[in-house]
DNA sequence: GTGATTGCAAAGCGTTTGCACCGTA
DNA sequence: TACGGTGCAAACGCTTTGCAATCAC
């Protein structure tokens, strides 16, 4: 991932850190999140590069933004090529799968609605293991 | 829609108005479009009954906002209990449709994840008919 | 009449920008 | 050494809150 960076990118301290805790991260995470988390690592690093690293992140697709409910600024490691997400509605935890079991769909609401149909969003919330065993205590 | 406002809520004028457009838009509006076009109509409106608004409506589940990768501050009207959206990237119009297609793929992802699965958002995007045409010329 | 609702102004919050200093290549 | 990157402070834009005036019921 830090390879990645060499992308014409310096490797800084800041961008080290803020690669390093969305890549070991199960759950989404916002800015303010990873500048938290980062603080403990190396205290003098600044909000504003968290989010100068996210922003370049973004470009470079090595993450994506997810969209729940609650709001939509946090940021999860790994691209797909696909937003198919599956995320655990009590602890966030997140997780791609894959699946082309959409093209059926696609195609019914295409015919009805005339839409020329390019990209899709799926996204499932659940409880995952953990937090069903948890439940049941 | 007037008639569910009678739902504890007075009827004002900033209230209606913003009913009004928002259950005319074809497209997604966030809150200062609704006050631009408001004032049109009600000069004397304030952004913050808007804002009340919204906030109301999306509680009697009239409205919800809608996810777009460019941002998630615009509202639809009219709730069918799913959040089954097809946007067209040109124009924005936003239609919704029906279907359950989606069982069997979600019973698989249950499977292989172990998450119990309650819930699930699938937005399609793609170019409307309209703008079909118009590219064509 | 009275209490919900409004509009204004101010506060709040997350994010971006300007800038001088710092550190990687 | 050069210039990309940093952190601070300030600016910014969107949203919420406090409050007195207003209006629907």
């Amino acid at each position: 991932m830090e390879c990645l960076q060499a992308n014409g990118y310096r490797l800084t301290n800041p961008r080290r850190i803020t690669v390093e805790i969305l890549a070991n991260s199960k759950r989404p995470l916002n800015a303010s999140e990873i500048y938290q988390l980062a603080k403990e690592q190396y205290a003098k690093i600044g909000l504003v590069s968290v989010y100068r690293t996210i922003e370049k992140l973004e470009e470079l697709n090595l993450i994506q933004r997810v969209h729940k409910p609650e709001g939509c600024h946090a940021y999860i490691a790994g691209f797909t090529g696909h937003q198919h997400l599956l995320i655990c509605t009590k602890c966030g935890k997140t997780e791609f799968f894959e699946g082309d079991d959409l093209q059926q769909l696609i195609a019914r609401v295409s015919l009805e609605s005339n839409f020329i149909i390019q990209d899709h969003w799926l996204t499932l919330f659940g409880i995952c293991s953990d937090c069903q065993q948890k439940q049941s205590h």
